[in-house]
DNA sequence: ACTATATTACTGACCAGTCAGTTACTAAAC
DNA sequence: GTTTAGTAACTGACTGGTCAGTAATATAGT
């Protein structure tokens, strides 16, 4: 007879499942909305049945929310500390962050999350203000210091930096909500790559002061135009 | 006796019932989403009963198509129109037309369907694939011919039109959706009007050609910068 | 044998779509 | 002008299905 190991029905496995729901939920969340994910089917996808994750969640929300805070809250720190270390031209510093959070948001799961809060934030308030508080409020501080500091040193021209904030995301934010909701509607997506670049290229082109080009750090600034 | 007259508990209103819910379904679709809403919602804003819904329109995605097609698809052979008639400087029209779509999109509830879609897009493809075929292949299409017009003439610099198309709208769609999701989280809201000059500003600056500034037509562009 | 971990079966609430019945209106007959 | 029979517009209870969260039960590990 050839079962010689009978094959249990399930592992005691503490440590590892929250971490495995974590993941299942992140990505579940991300490809149908909050609401329409079932709680049934993020636990099938982490190899559990629906009453374990209530082991180690105490609800949906929950779950939602350790998702936020292990998917995204490092990676803001991590962007903290690249802006206190201030080396080269802000424009650089600038260009390499976008770029990099730009990848991140490629790669990983976490880069559905700006279409998920987007689509849920009316009806799940809780979660909209969570994760404003956890994660927008942040980064958008450290946009606009940013932004003050390249204002200040002369090489972007002045403007307001709130408000100039949210306009310069907007294209990065934009094509990674674009990606998880109605691309699968196009027969050709554009080249992720080339979108960034090109519109790293016109931002800064936007924004940098007015005297011809210089790109240098010792063009002083003459009075702005108006347009 | 002061009863004179018997109030009948509704009226035969054949002509008017499906404008009514077809405004109450965009109010709430956009409110809460498409699969949020439930129909009886939709019947009660309207003044109506949920069996009356089936009676003008075959299901929730009907009522929806509906909408679609009475908010938006007329606004926009208005700009076509507009890009035909081409008068003045492509800069000059382009900022014409973003602003004009800016003040409709604030004004109107229709400004909450590129949210709305967003949303729902994954998990109602039918709609996506609809509202795709109907508004915004049709939308690129008129900005994409709108900036190859402006590089023909020399007024910006030459750049990849069909990604360039989407950077631009960014800003705007982005803001639009904003307002539509989690600037309830937000203590002191944005100026939309200085959103859109700034907005706007940026971009102009970002695509025009090269050579100082000039604005007018018969500056012919050289070589062009890579930063 | 004991208990922490996991499963399965269940509950209560929700909702799109249906349909049998009710009401407003119309017009023919008287 | 009033009754009456007919029909179109509308209602709301019901069906069949879904799902978050709970409770009862089983099994792995010690």
């Amino acid at each position: 007879m050839i079962h010689p190991v009978e094959e249990s029905r399930w592992r005691r496995r503490k440590e590892a499942r929250p971490a495995e729901l974590v993941a299942a939920a992140i990505e579940l969340f991300v490809e149908k909305g909050f609401a329409a994910t079932r709680l049934e089917e993020i636990a099938a996808r982490a190899g559990v049945s629906k009453g374990t994750v209530y082991l180690y969640f105490s609800s949906k929300e929950d779950l939602f929310k350790a998702a936020v805070r292990e998917g995204v809250v490092p990676h803001l720190a991590e962007v903290e500390r690249l802006i206190e270390e201030d080396t080269g031209s802000v424009a650089d510093l600038l260009r390499n962050i976008l770029l990099n959070a730009w990848h991140v948001s490629g790669d990983s799961p976490v880069g559905g999350l700006p279409k998920l809060l987007v689509a849920e934030a009316r009806n799940f308030p809780v979660l909209a203000r969570f994760y404003y508080d956890e994660v927008i409020s942040r980064s958008t501080r450290l946009f606009i210091v940013l932004l003050e500091r390249g204002i200040a040193r002369g090489e972007f021209r002045p403007f307001d930096v709130k408000i100039m904030e949210r306009i310069i995301l907007a294209p990065f934010l934009m094509h990674t909500i674009w990606r998880h909701s109605l691309s699968c509607c196009e027969a050709s997506p554009l080249s992720s790559e080339h979108y960034a670049t090109e519109a790293i290229e016109l931002i800064l082109r936007g924004l940098r002061a007015d005297k011809p080009v210089g790109q240098t750090e010792h063009t002083k600034p003459k009075g702005k135009k108006h347009a």
